[in-house]
DNA sequence: TCTTGACTTGGAGCCTGCTCCAGGGTGTAG
DNA sequence: CTACACCCTGGAGCAGGCTCCAAGTCAAGA
């Protein structure tokens, strides 16, 4: 599978994969005799991971550590699960972060729809943070 | 109320309360003689609502229409509504997408936990994006 | 064989969002 | 009057994460 066909199967850009790739947040993938790569569809499980981890917001570093540690065998099996518990933590508690802004944007919201103009500074004062 | 008191307060470095209102993503802040800033209890309310925004990821650049609109008065409010509309419709979607990762974390680290080492490659094949 | 399009690498550039000075004024306690 | 902490501005710098490009190689069809 080319570089090519994996990017429109993961509407990932063909730069960026290989950016992953060089930075250690894919493992290597191998070439055919041309020098191009050439993806198995464990490679692609691989990308399919990744993006789904880039997209809730996990950093890159990582992922790579996730990697790196993937690539050394079995005996790194619980440092790979500590990373993934505590990437895990992280996401969780910046999700109930966004679900409390969400509420509040939801009723600042409904506040737009009832109130008369004029009522600006009442809007602020819905309570934001704290 | 000087910069360094709001600091602390919201636990907000005074570069970046001044970097907001250099940008307009804060309303100018009135002055002492001394040209030292002055918040406001309404300052403060806005640093509030700037922060939780922020913290959820709304764009910088959103939260600076809306803070333009609303010091050009109440012709503007069906504008600035839309902007908090939009924005908390993409926060949502950041939101299931983060949710659905939470989940597919979840059953990976217990993959982790119930299977015995070797199992590596299946480990991937839980399914990630897609 | 020639052309055209896809692939390669390495490095530079870019965007967002801060964060950190340098150089200089202010205010209060002793 | 001096010290010392705190404030100011404008601009440079930085971290994360891509994104773009030049210069060159490869391959498949006319």
């Amino acid at each position: 599978m080319t570089i090519a066909e994996v990017s429109r199967r993961y509407e990932i850009p063909v730069d960026t994969l290989r950016y992953y790739e060089r930075i250690g947040l894919l493992p290597p993938v191998n070439r055919a005799k041309s020098g191009f790569r050439d993806y198995t569809e464990g490679d692609c499980q691989w990308v399919s991971f990744i993006k789904c981890m880039r997209a809730a917001g996990i950093p890159v570093e990582a992922l790579i550590d996730y990697v790196t540690l993937f690539q050394q065998g079995d005996s790194t099996r619980e440092a790979r699960r500590q990373i993934l518990v505590e990437q895990k933590e992280l996401l969780q508690g910046r999700v109930d972060e966004q679900l409390r802004t969400l509420e509040y944007l939801e009723r600042k919201i409904q506040s737009y729809d009832q109130w008369n103009p004029g009522a600006e500074e009442r809007l602020l004062g819905l309570r934001a943070a704290e």
